[in-house]
DNA sequence: AAAGTTAGTGTCGTTCGTACACTATGTCAA
DNA sequence: TTGACATAGTGTACGAACGACACTAACTTT
């Protein structure tokens, strides 16, 4: 049994993205002791002054460069075994990055990697949970908000946003029901364009009224 | 600006009861400073080995005795300024007692109260938030879960959900409607009994039939 | 001009939510 | 014993939302 002397509060953030049709996170690789090899979610410990959003939301700016995309409070992860280092209670934040923002990873670092959720490496600590809860926690809102148009662009296709409620759902959707329900949002908006791509006909492009803002549906 | 030196972990609980039609939370009178005077949710340090679900469990049974009622993490609130003497983040959770369990309040402590929801007294630090939250999660919860039901005892009538409802969320519901929903629940079951109170036709008595459980509808 | 590829559309049956008012069964008092 | 009182208990009809289901439209390439 390891000494329990340290005691401290950490934020971990899950940073989700969507790319080539697959739900990923961010994933640092761990170089020291424990769960050296391991990967774990970025995160640190909560400066004395800071509010644990701003951490949460500083820790996703350090390691990717990205502010200003979603970012919501999960759950608290305060099993005193956790970490065997000591106690740490780590406060777990989720964000939702779209591709078309994705930084492109320091290439000297390999250490930080967005992996696929259905195909984890092994985890440090309780980061297994946590992703798992904040996949749920995201599905579960794809059903009754608008969070899945934090991961479109500025503008996108019918298709495309159908892709990704797939991709997070892992199951297909009915195109006819699934446009009938995203049709008459009225955070979504017909800008006039087409999007080419390939042979055959284009497709419609729309745009989100209030990127900002997540709507709770019914 | 007071010394930020201190810093710390609490829990805090949102205790919910429900006498006399009125949606109550249990609250205590602070006597030291800060706040001296105000009410405050029952709560405190969470001790380096404890788990924070355990720290919440045994807060309520210090203060109330009760034991084994529903109880689930809300949020972690993390202002720093949310306590003036130093930077202390609560992670906060809610449970829900039956009138049935109400315990009597030690006589001596007019410090703690059961205190209704819609007229509260002035409270301490940020807890007029947690409770707000906790009243939202709890109304929200009704809709899509079965947790009213925790509220009831061993036996109970249709009516005396009904007004469980209509408290937590603050307004009449159908009588007819609520009938249908509740009454094709698997886990709600019909004792043979009825119950007999004042000169009118006595009630059918239901039982839960997983008291311990709450599922999610649909 | 034909083949290939994705975009885009409508109907029907079922289920769910909601609005709405009267009868049933007990107690109690005159 | 009977009538007044109080809560328990019940059904229907309408509209909305949801789910299953298959073909045509528009563009590109060869």
């Amino acid at each position: 049994m390891t000494e329990r002397a340290l005691t401290g509060l950490a934020t971990d953030v899950v940073v989700f993205t969507i790319t080539d049709h697959r739900l990923r996170v961010l994933l640092v690789q761990r170089s020291g002791e424990p769960f050296s090899g391991y990967w774990s979610l970025p995160g640190g410990m909560v400066p004395i002054n800071e509010a644990l959003d701003d951490c949460a939301s500083r820790m996703l700016r350090e390691k990717t460069g990205v502010h200003g995309v979603y970012l919501e409070q999960l759950y608290s992860f305060g099993r005193p075994e956790r970490d065997p280092r000591g106690r740490v209670v780590s406060v777990s934040y989720y964000a939702l990055v779209p591709p078309a923002r994705l930084p492109s990873l320091p290439a000297e670092s390999q250490r930080l990697a967005w992996k696929p959720v259905d195909a984890l490496p092994e985890l440090a600590f309780d980061h297994g949970d946590i992703i798992a809860m904040a996949h749920r926690r995201l599905a579960a809102k794809l059903e009754y908000s608008t969070i899945a148009l934090q991961f479109m662009g500025e503008r996108f296709t019918l298709s495309e946003l159908q892709s990704v409620y797939e991709t997070i759902l892992g199951e297909q959707l009915d195109k006819r029901n699934f446009r009938k329900r995203v049709r008459n949002l009225p955070c979504i908006e017909d800008t006039g364009e087409r999007f080419r791509a390939g042979k055959h006909r284009p497709a419609r492009l729309f745009r989100v009224t209030r990127p900002d803002r997540v709507d709770i549906i019914k």
